[in-house]
DNA sequence: CATCGAATAT
DNA sequence: CATATTCGAT
């Protein structure tokens, strides 16, 4: 059962008028090296050793990562917890905290300027347009300085259906190790996905991974299963003239 | 000993 | 710029 179509089910794609099962994995990128073809045991062993092509921050991906930082609060948002929240298949602990260094960076420099208005902030040039384009695409908890859970005892969070966004991409070997693309888009009115076919051809696909915020937290606040079956959705890329920041649903967070 | 995180490297 | 890797601190 090739996930590339358990993640999407059949009347989801056409709902969409999905292409189908999308090659899989290129959704969020999460590479793994080979699982060891000629049949030894150690694939645990070559999983962690192999050198992993880099990761590729989705919007997606960054959602749930967002997600998994909100639901666990500042003070339990480390590395490795946000990881295993995420429950994303082959990520690893360094990627989250490569991520999250980048984040906490971003989330600074927003507090900093005017007030937590991502659109104040970059207006006033103090947040670039790369960092508008991944971190403030999505939605951002404006209250991630006040603990969550902090108080609390360790989040007994759920275990989530790993999802698996691999990313078989055999790319490109090693160019010039100078500069690859860094298609900056110039700038935001021009949404996200960009050049196709300008140079930026990006392939963001899309997946459903299982919603982060079906866990029972400490307040009786839980819902019932079926209330969150989609935590992200597709995301129409309009574009046209106007920006078009419209998260019409909810993430299973709030 | 594990892992965090700022600094640094690619 | 985005992501990876290093390395001292906890």
């Amino acid at each position: 059962m090739p996930l590339s179509q358990t993640l999407i089910t059949p009347d989801l794609a056409l709902a969409f008028d999905l292409p189908s099962p999308v090659p899989a994995a290129a959704a969020a990128a999460i590479p793994r090296p080979d699982p060891d073809p000629g049949g030894a045991g150690d694939e645990g062993a070559a999983a962690r050793t192999l050198k992993r092509p880099r990761l590729v921050w989705t919007p997606q991906l960054h959602k749930r990562f967002v997600d998994a930082v909100a639901h666990l609060g500042i003070k339990n948002a480390v590395p490795k917890t946000i990881m295993q929240l995420m429950g994303v298949d082959g990520l690893t602990r360094e990627n989250v905290a490569s991520h999250l260094q980048k984040y906490r960076l971003y989330l600074k420099r927003m507090q900093q300027s005017s007030s937590s208005s991502a659109s104040a902030a970059l207006a006033g040039g103090h947040i670039s347009a790369a960092d508008h384009q991944l971190f403030a695409s999505g939605p951002v908890p404006h209250h991630f300085l006040s603990p969550r859970g902090a108080a609390g005892p360790d989040p007994p969070f759920v275990p989530l259906v790993p999802v698996n966004p691999l990313h078989h991409h055999h790319h490109h070997h090693q160019i010039g190790q100078q500069y690859y693309y860094q298609r900056q888009m110039g700038h935001f009115g021009s949404a996200a996905s960009g050049g196709v076919g300008a140079g930026g051809g990006f392939d963001y696909r899309f997946l459903s991974p299982p919603p982060i915020g079906m866990q029972h937290m400490g307040m009786g606040m839980g819902f019932p299963p079926a209330a969150s079956s989609f935590g992200e959705q597709l995301e129409s890329e309009e574009r046209g003239g106007g920006r078009r920041e419209l998260t019409l649903f909810p993430t299973g967070d709030d």
